[in-house]
DNA sequence: AAGAAATGCAACCGCATACAC
DNA sequence: AGTGTATGCGGTTGCATTTCT
């Protein structure tokens, strides 16, 4: 990897530096692969590609020298022969001290959501949160935390990541990312976010734990909605809980977290084909609705953070039960802005009235916790494809034997789900597109075959990314 | 074992902004 | 105010390495 190489170069500097005669250092191998080779304004060749250690030499040795900034001048004052902002991105990005290596611990990982959600594809902002990190490894992190994302048809942000709104006299309000995205541009307010919250983790000796915490209304108000059932969810959670507890396998981060998670990711998925969910309905899959869904997701969720281009199509109208999800996720923006206004706590009544509106079957399967699972991405894969797969479930029923259609389910519910100015997410705008909420409640995870597995991609249980 | 595909990282490119003149 | 230069940022690409078939 491109890592080991240069930690090989670093490794073994001194010797190269040695070998490599000084007119070389000036003049472009012939072999060198892709590196190419342009021409700077007094006629010198720079070169480009990857950097020799050689090279890391000349520019440590220059940058104690000089100190950072005036880039342009190394290739003047020194014997490298690169422009100056190759310069400065092999010193930010490779030499400069206290630059941290290696993989990102799940705590990073954590902030890094936390952050991308805030801020979006800021990746020097970030990095300015992540000591040690530089913009281009989170950025390159996050996009390829996209890509498996991607690939398995899953939502960007855990289901509990979630918004609150930093005025003090405002009751705990749930902001989609998007949506905050969408009117701190309208307002021009640049970086003025709320707060984001990871409701119901915290860290404790590393081990990210669940609080049961309400106001992760997501999924707490659906964990009001079992808990009014025969079936509560509670007790669900207390044989997960007991599951998890006979667990004799070191799970580490990553199932620690995710285990924690109060969500329907962790219902059962039955070896028979069918998914037995929370809404207590039997799905047997249909492998071809599946990977058409699979396909629509995947293109909207291609354009990284942004889904910027507001093209997506995870803004039209959502259909069904999925919509049920979308007051957990979004934000109660007022006043001025073209996002339409609504509140929050009619839509905890209403998906409630929903969920109890449907019988509860629980049961539990440890398959869906994966043992191997040891990394965040993977607890949300998990998480997000569960709670997607419930949606699914919910969307199957009101779309076909259930009395109730869509509109009759929001209209009933006193909640006009789809007046919240869904259509404005491709508002071109907006950076966004569309929100983690809308990706998350469209998505229907791809599920051919009896596993969850079958579908996941193969690393997703091995480890993190 | 070999080739193909996937993955991850480093580096490049173009654009935007800041600053100096 | 206009222009040129330096710097910073985000998107994208290229390729070495790893994994899969």
């Amino acid at each position: 990897m491109g890592s080991r190489s240069w930690e090989m170069n670093h490794l073994s500097s001194k010797s190269d530096m040695e070998m490599i005669p000084q007119d070389h250092m000036n003049t472009p191998s012939v072999d060198e692969g892709r590196r190419r080779k342009s021409v700077s304004k007094d006629g010198q060749y720079l070169k480009k590609g990857p950097w020799t250690s050689a090279e890391d030499a000349i520019l440590v040795e220059y940058v104690k020298e000089h100190g950072e900034g005036n880039w342009n001048a190394v290739q003047k004052n020194s014997e490298l022969s690169r422009c100056g902002k190759s310069c400065r991105l092999r010193w930010a990005n490779h030499l400069r001290p206290n630059l941290k290596k290696g993989a990102f611990t799940p705590e990073e990982e954590q902030l890094i959501i936390k952050l991308h959600a805030k801020m979006g594809n800021k990746w020097a902002q970030m990095a300015t949160q992540l000591p040690g990190r530089t913009d281009n490894e989170i950025k390159n992190f996050w996009n390829t935390r996209i890509k498996r994302l991607q690939r398995a048809g899953l939502p960007l942000y855990p289901p509990n990541v979630c918004f609150q709104a930093s005025d003090g006299d405002q009751q705990t309000q749930i902001v989609s990312p998007v949506t905050q995205h969408q009117t701190d541009i309208l307002r021009g307010n640049n970086f003025d976010f709320p707060d984001i919250i990871f409701e119901n983790f915290y860290q404790d000796h590393g081990d990210l734990s669940y609080t049961s915490s309400v106001p992760d209304i997501s999924m707490s108000s659906m964990c009001q909605g079992f808990e009014s059932q025969d079936h509560g969810y509670t007790n669900m959670l207390n044989n997960v809980e007991q599951l998890r507890d006979s667990e004799t396998i070191n799970v580490g981060y990553g199932s620690t977290f995710y285990s924690g998670l109060p969500s329907v990711s962790r219902l059962p998925f039955e070896a028979s084909g069918k998914i037995q969910l929370a809404f207590g309905l039997d799905y047997p899959y249909d492998p071809d609705a599946n990977i058409k869904n699979l396909t629509t997701f995947g293109g909207e969720i291609s354009l990284s953070h942004a889904f910027s281009n507001g093209n997506s199509s995870a803004s039209r109208p959502l259909s069904g039960a999925a919509k049920l999800e979308l007051p957990s996720l979004q934000h109660v923006e007022t006043g001025d802005s073209s996002w339409t206004a609504y509140h929050s706590t009619p839509h905890l009544e209403a998906v409630d009235t929903y969920l109890e509106s449907s019988p509860t079957a629980v049961s539990l399967q440890s398959e869906c916790i994966s043992p191997r699972s040891s990394g965040l991405l993977d607890v949300m894969l998990h998480e997000a494809q569960a709670l997607s797969n419930s949606k699914r479930h919910s969307y199957e029923k009101s779309s076909s034997s259930s009395a109730i259609t869509h509109n009759e389910m929001v209209e009933s519910s006193g909640l006009n789900l789809f007046d919240i100015g869904w259509e404005d997410c491709n508002d071109p705008i907006s950076p966004l597109g569309c929100s983690a909420a809308s990706i998350f409640n469209e998505f229907v995870p791809p599920i051919n075959g009896s596993s969850i597995h079958e579908f996941l991609p193969s690393d997703s249980t091995t480890g993190p990314f």
